[in-house]
RNA sequence: GGCCCCAUCGUCUAGUCUGGCCUAGGACACCGGAUUUUCAGUCCGAUAACGGGGGUUCAAAUCCCCCUGGGGUCACCA
């Protein structure tokens, strides 16, 4: 029989969800459900974070926006608990009492300082480094009376270097990969006041909960090898290891980082969303919340990503369901998802491909929910007025059609939502559109008051009236229609110039071509002056 | 530097295990054209890759060797 499939991913509590690691989690949580199988959290937290609940709440929160549940772990608890390592101390005490009974771990007290010493002696003669074992034999009675003269100690585990054979790692990624103990120092297992360290803690916590395939990141394959090695002592079965490429910065072979933050806003795949995260957290208040970057999934969440654009960019992400498929449900992924067919070489995230699967699951959203969660943005950038009622945001919205990729995209329309007489001008659109024109102000006068005069409502009605004038003046459409755009939006691009005009109505167009008439008469006659002065 | 991993269009990838159907397929981006009052979109089209060198073979992106390049990791971090 096989061992019923159980897979983990075990954050730190940092109190950001890094978007690589949702990948590496996702992953986890594929293996598990396509599986039919169990997805367990667990928090490696031997740090002792001191606000857990702040530190761990944006990391759970980014697993419930994704709609990624788990089977076991925080809030939920489990059979084999608990699932914070900071309470699992007996655990790691028994398994390092074990070892030490068995002769497979040795309390060395060599101060740190000294270790150091060696590890630089030995990269500077470019050699391999090993720690020295002069503590291994020490009597029992001697390292009693040195733990009591107060001594400081730690236990390392002793890796069986004299024998021949090699570690052999069988990962469901890279294939077989060979290690040999005789090179490898023996690693700390214990600090001298009792907690763990991550390779001895995650063996156990892995075996004691019967994690069946252990998928993380390939900077962890390194690791792999003194792992098995634990395994082994302690007499645990071995689970199978999956080492994922890392998440690699766009356009680069390295790993992305939060580090490296500064770099990537200067990197022309992710100025587009610090720029878009520049304009649009600001509005919403957020600019104060420090964090919020393009390496977290929160960021994602806060400006208006779906979790299926998310879902299906991580997924592509150094794995493939074939040669033709891109875009994919949860459901698709899932019925699909396989190890087999996760390639080895590091992928590099690429936002705006993200963008168009964002666009592409945008499209499927039905209006009624488009419209919550604009609506949403909206209120939350303080415009939660008359003006952002249902019946004009969802014309708004049909208005603004695919132009609408994000959710808080639709913050870049807020003239519809605005009084006449807040229209903020694109300043250089508006010189050359109103000013520079000759007769542009003059047409719009004329406009202003044919308007007035006429009834119009829908945006069939206004382009008729504005067609008629064009004929009437006898000009080319383009000669006012841009001058009109500006006049009505403050801007040079948009939607559809007469669903705008239909939008806001004919009271609010003439009010705002007034306005922009006043403030075209006003640059000339600066320009006027200046030039005579 | 030691150990380990990786290597196909600008990017994500298919093809590699099981050599021939690969004059290397798809997607994103870019460029061009059409549609349009702007922008976006949509439709059509174009450009674009097997890192290099040796083998093996009738035949190599695919197997072997070497080189080069990139990366990860070397903690009393996780």
């Amino acid at each position: 029989m096989t061992k019923p499939v159980r897979t983990r991913f075990a954050p730190s509590p940092t109190g950001y969800m890094h978007i690589g690691g949702m990948r590496t989690a996702l992953f986890n949580w594929l293996f598990a459900r396509h599986h039919a199988g169990e997805f367990v959290l667990r928090i490696d937290d031997t740090d002792r974070a001191r606000n857990m609940d702040e530190a761990l709440e944006p990391i759970l929160q980014s697993f419930r926006w994704l709609g990624l549940n788990w089977d076991e772990g925080p809030e939920i608890g489990g059979s084999v608990g608990p699932y914070f390592q900071s309470e699992r101390d007996e655990y790691y005490t028994q398994a390092c009492n074990t070892l030490l009974q068995q002769g497979k771990a040795f309390y060395d007290f060599t101060p740190p300082e000294q270790t150091k010493i060696e590890r630089e002696t030995a990269e500077k003669e470019k050699r391999n480094y090993l720690n020295n074992r002069n503590d291994q034999n020490l009597s029992e009675q001697e390292i009693r009376s040195r733990i009591e003269r107060g001594e400081k100690y730690v236990i390392r585990f002793l890796v069986p270097r004299e024998s021949e054979r090699k570690i052999v790692i069988d990962d469901a990624v890279r294939g077989r990969v060979e290690f040999d103990p005789s090179q490898m120092p023996d690693p700390v297992i214990m600090r001298a006041d009792g907690t763990p360290l991550y390779n001895f803690a995650c063996v156990i916590d892995d075996a004691e909960m019967r994690i069946s395939h252990v998928i993380r990141a390939e900077e962890h394959l390194s690791n792999t090898p003194v792992q098995a090695m634990l395994y082994e002592a302690l007499g645990y079965d071995r689970p199978v290891f999956a080492h994922i490429p890392y998440v690699a910065a766009p356009g680069t072979k390295e790993k992305l980082s939060k580090r490296k933050l500064e770099k990537y806003r200067k990197s022309p795949q992710f100025k587009k969303l610090f720029e878009a995260a520049d304009f649009i957290f600001p509005l919403l208040g957020l600019e104060n919340r420090g964090g919020l970057d393009p390496v977290m999934v929160e960021y994602y969440e806060q400006i208006g990503y779906l979790p299926e654009a998310v879902l299906n960019a991580l997924a592509r992400l150094g794995w493939s369901l074939d040669d033709q498929t891109e875009i994919m449900s949860l459901d698709t992924i899932v019925k699909n998802f396989s190890l087999n067919r996760v390639v080895k070489s590091p992928a590099g995230f690429d936002p705006e491909k993200l963008l168009s699967f964002q666009a592409h699951w945008m499209a499927e959203v039905p209006a009624e929910e488009k419209r919550k969660r604009c609506r949403d943005y909206l209120k939350r950038a303080g415009m939660d007025n008359s003006k952002t009622e249902d019946e004009r945001l969802e014309l708004v919205i049909q208005a603004v059609g695919d132009r609408l990729v994000l959710f808080s995209d639709i913050l870049k329309f807020q003239e519809f939502f605005t009084e006449d007489d807040q229209i903020e001008y694109e300043a250089k659109a508006f010189k050359k559109r109103i000013v520079k024109p000759e007769n542009a102000v003059e047409l719009l006068v004329k406009l202003a008051d044919d308007l007035e005069q006429a009834s119009v409502q829908s945006s069939g009605e206004f382009d008729r009236v504005v067609h008629e004038f064009v004929e009437q003046q006898e000009i080319q459409i383009g000669q006012i229609i841009h001058a009109l755009r500006v006049a009505i939006t403050g801007k040079a691009a948009g939607v559809g110039l007469f669903d705008a005009m239909a939008i806001l109505g004919k009271e609010s167009c003439v009010a705002r071509i007034r306005r922009a008439i006043q403030q075209g008469k006003s640059e000339q006659g600066g320009q006027e002056i200046r030039q005579n002065g």
